[in-house]
RNA sequence: GGUCGCGUAGCUCAGCUGGAUAGAGCAUCUGCCUUCUAAGCAGACGGUCACAGGUUCGAAUCCUGUCGCGAUCACCA
């Protein structure tokens, strides 16, 4: 079964109009509502009327009552043309005229389906990617960062200003095991002495603590100490934490090293992001938030949502919902996660004139969340109901998780390069780019092998896992963003090739089923869009696309478009041509993959 | 153990607020490049929608239970 609702809304909307004052003619009874749906491909018709839902109205045989309807409808409504009726289900034929005048309204609207922001509407703030500054980003990173980037543009396209952030995870013990591991090994490396980007080599010292402390612990191990006892006790731990502590006391030189590191990485991160093709409009910093939110909880001792245990420990008791008793800020005063959290959502409600928020974070991350929102709105906060946790599976290697110590970690930079160059390959095999310099070239196994990853990771419903087996790199052929990549570079290079003027509207033509068909689908765009921007899905917009590319290949693969002898079916050919390849291009954009004018 | 999520063709996935004979791609097999780009098109093969009950004119979809997989239940972030 296809997409919702098939007619134009207002097409939709006079029969339903139509069908309730012909219900109250032949029947004499009032209906609230009517049910339609697309007509399937094997009927005659074009939208349906489920009669079996008006049997709550009107008594009676489900074909005589649809029967009647229809001649009603075939009657009083210009529009429609014929009927059927085939059990409970009453199939509508609509004229070809309302089909090319819904077209033609379509074919006119520059950015159909998009809209832009409403003023008066709040901003909606996408949270998404927020690494760790000790490692480089990774397979994990891609999804999120796809999905967060994807949403932000989705929801923008469905009419609201859209503010993209991240928070930079750059503080804690984490940076200054790396910040160690460099002062000890290091020998003064930078990234430009050693061409490494600059979180690979940060992430490169992070590996090195790594085997250090693991070398200590074995040491001590053997000198008769417990497991336990060794991972606490090893030298090069101690010091990591003594660093934190300067670092917390503001010490110069720590702080001066950390500002180097950190930089470091964030250039890296900048290149990927780049290269990924995702961007923020505001960056916040864990080392500016992790003090927020211990006002709050003063707040929440007083208004009774919290509560302080003897050793001085608050909590907030969540049992009443269900949920545990939640720790929110430790006896010693200092800041947990939870607590950082609230301070920070506060935060962006204040620097920004927000309505809704959206973190992009893993499922593991389901229940910190719901606690979060719980904790939020018990604190009165009107704004929590309009946070959301926009949560989404792991991606899973066919070994299993990823895992840095296996060194089974799939390296963003790396993925993309090995896309890159299967696209290349291909590309290079098929042979069709005469003409294109190298750097042009370059440029288009880019698109596409971006193009192929992104489609590949959002194309699935963001609450799945995803297995990623790198063995057999992501496809190229079938439903695949290459595929929908190719129909846009085919109705290029018929766009380039039509010397005619087909900018001109046809009114009267006789339209093939599968234009017809074709038409539908566009004229659910717009609404596909609102419904992904309401879930939160990409996955809406790359099924419906490809969907669309299906039809539109099926049928102008089967048919001449420019050979077309009729020059009205041929004007007709080409500007659905022209709109479908609009069509796969802003919806794309909303992708964040881009098309190429020639593949 | 509690909570949450997932389970659809050999594999990867669609399937909207319940609707007609559950759809694609990959893989396997058959046709189609002197015609707008064959990364394509047309076709064949492939299903007890995990299982069992329930709700109703009608259930992959909603409810309950069972099984399987995963996540989570830190004074870690």
């Amino acid at each position: 079964m296809p997409i919702v609702i098939i007619e134009s809304k207002t097409m939709q909307n006079k029969l339903e109009i139509a069908v309730k004052e012909g219900v109250k003619e032949l029947y004499n009874t009032t209906v609230e509502s009517v049910e339609f749906q697309a007509t399937r491909k094997e009927f005659e018709g074009d939208i349906t009327v489920v009669v079996f839902a008006l049997l709550r109205y009107v008594k009676g045989n489900p074909v005589q009552i649809g029967t009647a309807i229809g001649e009603y409808l075939k009657e009083n409504v210009a529009e429609v043309t014929n009927f059927n009726v085939v059990k409970g289900f009453l199939n509508i034929s609509i004229s070809d005229a309302t089909f090319v005048n819904s077209f033609n309204d379509i074919y006119g609207q520059k950015n159909f389906g998009i809209n832009t922001p409403d003023t008066d509407e709040k901003a909606v703030m996408v949270e998404y990617s927020s690494p760790n500054t000790n490692k480089p980003l990774h397979l994990g990173h891609i999804r999120n960062n796809l999905l967060g980037y994807s949403v932000a543009e989705i929801i923008a396209a469905s009419g609201k200003k859209v503010y993209k952030t991240q928070i930079i995870n750059d503080r804690g013990i984490h940076i200054c095991k790396s910040m160690l591991a460099w002062q000890r090994f290091g020998n003064g490396e930078t990234p430009e002495s050693t061409g490494l980007k600059g979180d690979k080599l940060v992430g490169n010292y992070y590996v090195a603590f790594d085997k250090a402390y693991k070398q200590e612990i074995s040491q001590l191990i053997a000198e008769g100490k417990t497991e336990e006892e060794a991972k606490k006790a090893a030298p090069i731990l101690l010091e990591a934490q003594d660093m934190l502590r300067k670092w917390e006391a503001g010490d110069a030189a720590v702080v001066a090293l950390w500002k180097t590191m950190n930089q470091w990485v964030y250039d890296g991160f900048d290149e990927t992001y780049r290269e990924l093709g995702v961007n923020f409009d505001k960056n916040y910093y864990e080392s500016d938030t992790y003090l927020l939110g211990k006002d709050v909880v003063q707040d929440g001792l007083d208004s009774g949502v919290f509560y302080r245990k003897e050793d001085g420990s608050v909590w907030i008791d969540l049992t009443d919902e269900g949920l545990d008793e939640k720790i929110v800020l430790r006896a010693d005063g200092t800041a947990v996660y939870m607590t950082q959290d609230i301070g920070t959502a506060i935060e962006r409600f204040k620097d920004y004139d927000l309505n809704e928020l959206v973190y992009t974070v893993g499922n593991e991350q389901d229940y910190h969340f719901k606690v979060l929102f719980l904790i939020l709105d018990k604190l009165g906060f009107d704004w929590a109901k309009n946070l959301y946790h926009l949560s989404y599976g792991m991606v899973d290697l066919p070994s299993g998780k990823m895992k840095s110590r296996e060194g089974t970690v799939v390296d963003a930079d790396d993925l993309m390069i090995e896309m890159t160059n299967t696209a290349r390959e291909i590309s290079q095999d098929l042979g069709k780019l005469d003409g294109y310099s190298e750097e042009e070239k370059e440029t288009l196994y880019k698109t596409i092998g971006l193009g192929a990853l992104k489609y590949y990771i959002l194309k699935v419903d963001p609450k799945r896992r995803i297995l990623f087996n790198p063995e057999e790199s992501v496809d190229f052929a079938g439903n695949t963003g290459p595929f929908i990549q190719y129909t846009y570079a085919r109705i290029q290079s018929i766009l380039r090739k039509a010397t005619f003027d087909y900018t001109t509207a046809i009114n009267d033509i006789q339209l093939h089923d599968k234009e017809r068909s074709l038409i539908k689908w566009m004229e659910q765009f717009p609404e596909v869009i609102q419904n992904a921007a309401k879930n939160h899905s990409p996955a809406l917009i790359a099924n419906y696309t490809y969907d669309l590319v299906k039809e539109y290949n099926s049928f102008y693969q089967s048919v001449p478009i420019l050979g077309c002898e009729n020059e009205n079916e041929k004007i007709m050919r080409t500007r659905l041509s022209k709109k479908v390849g609009e069509i796969i291009k802003s919806s794309f954009k909303l992708l964040g993959i881009h098309v190429p004018e020639r593949m």
